[in-house]
DNA sequence: ATAATGATTTTTGTATACAAAATTCAATGA
DNA sequence: TCATTGAATTTTGTATACAAAAATCATTAT
């Protein structure tokens, strides 16, 4: 993929955004060593702000270093990712029901035309459109719940969940067709402005999830290698 | 305070360490800039790893940087603090269910004993040991509950809800007595392998200790100008 | 062919260098 | 006295330099 180069002050910033952006789409897969001198002379950048931005990306734990031998994009265990869901679980609840104070007629119909695609077929089978969907719907209710501090944990743990299950059917753990209407129940909880609602409703969805991860790590031990893409 | 120079490798997750606790306990004040040049003598090491460790610092919203003129200690007005209640609330309330799935008699013991000091007698007059306790509490809870993601993010919010407060009561929100019986009933629920019971307990605690917050500041606007030490 | 050894190359961790921006401070004028 | 201007100083953002560690590769011995 072509990238522009970076101009301007704050090269680290932009670096760190970049390389994040290629961690989330797998141009940067989880386990493969960051080379930092190919990776700056591709963004046209020193390894200062380079470094810079992976010290970010370590604090986030998307990425790790082993000392004296560099910058790795961060491997998980389904364990690890099982208690990234624990965690996406209590948030995002309480990112549902902060919004279902907040949230503006305008939001409710942003949030609805995400899904509107899917709601029409019967059966929905682009796994990949509703992949971004979905990861679509987390982070503009996150947004729409106006908070920063929770926004940001929670966008680290969404490109997490998203980017580390991708070889599993496009990040997608269940099927479209069993969440759909988890999600719409989600939406006119928040809509109609039932906080409490909303955070069960989220939780639920959620914890149903991770309950199938778990499932599939318990009955599918091969899932196991198949995670991390290796 | 006297502190010994850095040596070895990985200066810069050393510095980390020691900004933030000189954050912890206010040797760096909220909204103070952090002089580079003299930090970086002080703990004998060069401006590059001392930036390093501002990163991680930055990350963790401890420290902001203001481009072109440097990084300083995060300020957080009260509407923020706030909110980092509600997610504590939230992660503890997790953390503390953890715990009564895994907790073991001598980790029992270990929570016991930090409040036994105070049980003791009928009226809590040593806020300065109480408050150490309570965060004593939370950070050996959230290590019992061991999840390690769970526990950095809820270490930089303590550190967050701590130093922040700090000006107020020794970073006490309520009082001594008020919350004794909180953190006995939090721990017996713990100990006595009731995870929904230890949830619930420990989001009491938090939401109560919340509302008082906010009650503050609706009623006392002065405070507002307190918080920040200025 | 495989393993062990050592020389060569690459990469890391940290210091230093330096231009550009911000700040300080003194001199000047209102 | 106070505000304004502009030079001198400090600090930032980034690049570069460099020793020490790690990785790679070729050579020799088994």
């Amino acid at each position: 993929m072509k990238r522009p180069l970076i101009t301007s002050t704050n090269l680290d910033q932009k670096a760190y955004q970049i390389i994040k952006d290629m961690i989330e789409n797998r141009e940067l897969k989880p386990g493969e060593k960051i080379p930092q001198e190919k990776l700056a002379t591709d963004l046209g950048i020193s390894r200062t702000p380079l470094i810079s931005a992976l010290k970010f990306l370590e604090q986030e734990k998307l990425v790790e270093t082993k000392p004296r031998r560099g910058f790795f994009v961060r491997l998980f265990s389904l364990e690890e990712l099982v208690s990234i869901f624990e965690i996406r679980e209590v948030l995002e609840g309480l990112s549902a029901r902060r919004a279902a104070h907040s949230i503006t007629a305008s939001q409710c119909t942003q949030l609805r035309k995400i899904f509107e695609p899917f709601t029409k077929v019967s059966n929905i089978t682009d796994y990949q459109a509703y992949s971004a969907a979905d990861r679509k719907f987390h982070n503009l209710l996150a947004e729409i719940s106006s908070r920063e501090f929770l926004s940001s944990i929670l966008q680290t743990y969404n490109i997490i969940s998203l980017a580390y299950l991708y070889p599993t059917r496009e990040g997608l753990i269940r099927t479209p067709n069993e969440t759909i209407q988890e999600h719409i129940d989600i939406i006119e909880a928040i809509c109609s402005y039932d906080p409490k609602a909303a955070e069960l409703a989220m939780r639920f969805h959620l914890q149903t999830t991770a309950a199938t991860l778990i499932e599939e790590i318990q009955s599918d031990k091969s899932l196991r290698k198949e995670v991390n893409n290796r």
